[in-house]
RNA sequence: GUCGCUGUAGCUCAGUGGAUAGAGCGACCGCCUCCUAAGCGGUAGGCCGGAGGUUCGAAUCCUCUCAGCGACGCCA
């Protein structure tokens, strides 16, 4: 058992012998970030004094004296009601050999039995990856690679838009970029798309099938649309698998609208639907929105939304406990609209959550870029990875709050040098190893003997928090926190280092120790930056 | 107008009820005869947008207010 545990468990005894009753939840166990403070602290007596009938300290004081357990060397109070817990010489030592022990799972959580379905990029195959796509792309991953360490049984879905107005501009632009290589006009329409990607493809095309597609009928115009999807939906994926991004299940729109799906599910809705002006609205502000919402448009076609009603049952059909859809900030609209929808047919509103990502800005040499100098676009994903690496462009994304407007800067990304972020938890993992290869032939003792120095301590806390800070990042969906965990993890390595000699031959016991320690947070490290998809590198 | 996000160091951002508000970058000063100086140590830099309130305690919660961005379509 963890040291933080085995404080509740004592606090919690202490309490119920008072006839307080608490749980795990209400008890906040800290590490105390000044040796002064002991090595953990609580504030339960100042939480807890009011309806224990008595003031703080003097709750604390209760605690101090009725506290019992092996761990504690001694209890003091600070302040207005801290309980400092000062742990006895090797109670933080044990975490070396757990983790040495588990080298490839320490940090994960035993499965919890829940099922997770996490829904993110599902870029329409229409065009290139923009930097939107390239934050959610991060977001949505390590979102899924949290809970998944954290216990829950995580889907990994890309919902492919293969159907409707937009994959018919696909289309349609396609066939003008193709007629174009011919000599004839290209007609394209306002709504089409004027990207110079659909010339590559209509060049691909007029190179596998030559100037049979130019008669306009029924077959081609087919065509050009399963062509467009195809060859748009391939550097997708070509993108994603580059940038390390895979997912479990690829659900596509035209296999949701099969065997008259959608009349069904209008059928089941058709007391929530009424008729105006020739379209048919769902009345979703008998639920969460603050107005109806059309699902037929008066020219008899679906809007976007009566599809997406249908994927949500689908999914939900598929036994999750919960849906994640990672999305824009601009379908903030969107969130009720589809808890609605999905409360029309039984489900609870918290079965879906909507993880919305803030927009990304471009900054090179202080000056926000909006197009790419290359192509007078805007800056592709492909280009932005390209130039800045995935290492890089996966951790400076992950490290901000997907909340937050994120200001990505070009100049610090592209540096290959210590004033990029993400360079320094590499360099911490390398040293570890660079270290151990120099002492491989002493043997590691993970019993943590002589390891009892301030920043030894505070590695030993930082490496035995390691699973709990995955379980809350993962409950906030936060990866922005296990950046900051590898980071604190990092700078403590490096402490370390430049204070300890790690390998001294005159010293082989407290060296055996100290490798130890230093294989140890190698290995938390590596398994930290995997969950980020950051690469962990043994020399840098 | 309604809703969402944001407002914290020169810049980019952490911190959402606890002790002296933190990090990176930038600035300045130190540290390699010794395991990677892509590092370490230190200095400077803050009425936490503003005003009220809630309580033992507020950057954090509530109300009001100011500013920036975004969304409000028979587009997806």
């Amino acid at each position: 058992m963890s040291n933080e545990l085995e404080l509740k468990k004592c606090l919690r005894e202490a309490f119920a012998k008072r006839g307080l009753n608490l749980s795990d939840s209400d008890i906040v166990i800290e590490r105390s970030k000044e040796s002064s403070h002991g090595d953990y602290s609580t504030n339960a007596a100042m939480k807890c004094a009011k309806m224990a009938h008595c003031n703080p300290r003097e709750l604390a004081c209760y605690l101090q004296q009725n506290l019992q357990s092996d761990l504690i060397d001694h209890i003091e109070i600070a302040g207005p009601g801290f309980v400092n817990f000062f742990m006895k010489k090797g109670a933080l030592q044990g975490i070396i050999g757990t983790i040495l022990a588990n080298p490839d799972t320490y940090g994960r959580s035993p499965s919890n039995g829940k099922k997770i379905d996490v829904e993110f990029v599902s870029a329409n195959p229409t065009g290139n990856l923009h930097l939107g796509h390239t934050r959610i792309a991060v977001v949505g991953d390590v979102i899924s690679n949290l809970l998944d360490w954290a216990g829950y049984d995580v889907t990994r879905e890309y919902y492919l838009n293969d159907c409707g107005n937009q994959v018919e501009h696909l289309g349609h632009s396609l066939r003008g970029r193709y007629h174009e290589l011919f000599g004839e006009p290209c007609e394209l329409d306002a709504d089409d798309y004027h990207g110079t990607d659909i010339i590559e493809i209509a060049k691909q095309l007029k190179e596998e099938k030559g100037d049979s597609l130019l008669a306009d009928n029924q077959e081609t115009h087919d065509f050009f649309i399963e062509y467009g999807i195809k060859a748009e939906l391939a550097k997708i994926k070509r993108d994603l698998d580059e940038f390390r991004v895979h997912f479990d299940v690829l659900t596509k729109e035209s296999d949701i609208r099969k065997g008259n799906a959608i009349e069904n599910t209008i059928k089941e809705l058709s007391p929530h639907i009424y008729e105006k002006d020739g379209a048919y609205y769902l009345k979703t502000s008998d639920y969460l929105d603050d107005k109806d919402r059309p699902i037929i448009k008066s020219n008899g076609q679906y809007t976007y939304f009566m599809p997406d009603i249908c994927y949500h049952y689908n999914k939900m059909s598929r036994g999750f406990d919960l849906l994640i859809d990672v999305l824009g900030a601009d379908h903030h609209g969107y969130i009720n609209r589809m808890k609605s929808a999905l409360m029309m047919k039984g489900y609870p509103a918290d079965s879906l959550e909507v993880e919305l990502v803030q927009v990304v800005r471009t900054f090179r040499d202080g000056v926000e870029v909006k197009m790419s100098k290359r192509t007078g676009q805007a800056i592709t994903h492909r280009e932005l990875v390209a130039e800045c690496g995935v290492d890089a462009v996966r951790y400076l994304f992950a490290e901000r709050s997907q909340s937050s407007h994120l200001d990505f800067n070009y100049n610090l990304a592209m540096q290959q040098s210590s004033e990029n972020p993400v360079f320094y938890a590499q360099y911490a993992h390398a040293r570890c190893c660079s270290v151990l290869s120099l002492g491989q032939d002493i043997p590691l003792d993970p019993s943590g003997t002589g390891l009892d120095s301030e920043v030894e301590s505070a590695l030993l806390k930082q490496l035995a928090c390691f699973p709990s800070a995955i379980c809350s990042a993962a409950e906030e969906r936060a990866p922005h926190k296990m950046a900051a965990y590898i980071h604190k993890t990092a700078e403590l390595v490096h402490e370390f280092y430049a204070k300890a000699r790690i390998i001294d031959r005159n010293n082989i016991s407290l060296t055996s120790s100290r490798l130890a320690l230093i294989k140890a947070s190698e290995i938390v490290l590596k398994n930290a930056l995997s969950l980020l998809g950051v690469s962990a590198p043994s020399k840098m």
